[in-house]
DNA sequence: ATTTTAAGTTTACAATCGTAAACGTTTTAT
DNA sequence: ATAAAACGTTTACGATTGTAAACTTAAAAT
């Protein structure tokens, strides 16, 4: 699993992958419905997304009985994974944490969702480094020039 | 503070508010040099974001002199933060929790990275909720039919 | 004072994206 | 059996993005 997303997928094309997520199997129509609904796109602007979508490979189509069937052929956690990828590379390496900070303090969480996240920290408390090198291009960051803290 | 960054920077606009943001005020040979050689873009190229950084009203000139000086009139943390905002607009509230997961799992952290974290965490707790409530449109998440948990 | 050089501005051009109508087939309803 | 509706494919078209050359003007070097 967690296979590599090379191809980016734009804000609307997020849309209709969304709907192709949540049903396993979805028709045309039924993502057609949905984001008329949602995003008031002629039925014709959501059928160029999809188009886009299976020449790009993220969508299967199959055949099923007469019309065609819609399915994922990437899992929404990559997806995501991937876009968090793209926006730390971003971002100096000593500032990943301070980033992940902002995410935490911005979002609504269960007690559940701190359970976990308590427990990640603890098993990421091994692996933790007393000093995270900055790989940033010389001129992007401060860090070359003093011993900068993170969020500068 | 924590502007409302309401333009979305590109990828490649992104490198030149780095070395931006690296320094305090630059000049655009400094700019130039440093992405012609990580970017190995002509100084042709960089002009171009440079100057479309100044029209999208994300950089000001000064003319220091004779020459112009570059600043940003955004902070990092703002587009940073615009940025994440923009892909927790893709996932269900249900999910960001499990999302944040998947980034401190992935992150190289460092002891205090994980010390600040935990705090934060902490302080959240007074505010979890026990069940977020799904607000995805129907037919773009699971959690309407069935009460799924996170991450389906 | 002229020629070079550097900086900023214009123009260029293909690829992608958002938005959608039009078209060709196949189903379905009449 | 025909007409109408639905579905997938083509075509369209302006805006944005990546990439860069050309042009203009001002500064620096000779």
């Amino acid at each position: 699993m967690a296979e590599h997303v090379e191809k980016q997928i734009t804000d609307s094309e997020w849309e209709v992958m969304r709907v192709v997520w949540a049903q396993k199997h979805v028709t045309s129509k039924e993502i057609i419905e949905v984001l008329e609904k949602k995003m008031s796109w002629k039925p014709a602007t959501t059928k160029t997304f999809i188009g886009r979508l299976v020449k790009k490979g993220m969508l299967s189509t199959e055949a099923e009985g007469k019309k065609f069937i819609y399915s994922a052929n990437v899992v929404e956690g990559d997806v995501i994974r991937e876009t968090l990828h793209d926006l730390l590379d971003h971002i100096c390496d000593r500032d990943v944490g301070n980033t992940i900070g902002t995410m935490i303090t911005q979002a609504t969480l269960s007690v559940q969702d701190i359970e976990n996240l308590k427990k990640i920290l603890e098993m990421k408390e091994s692996e933790a480094v007393e000093d995270i090198p900055c790989t940033c291009t010389p001129g992007q960051c401060r860090c070359q020039d003093h011993s900068c803290g993170s969020r500068h």
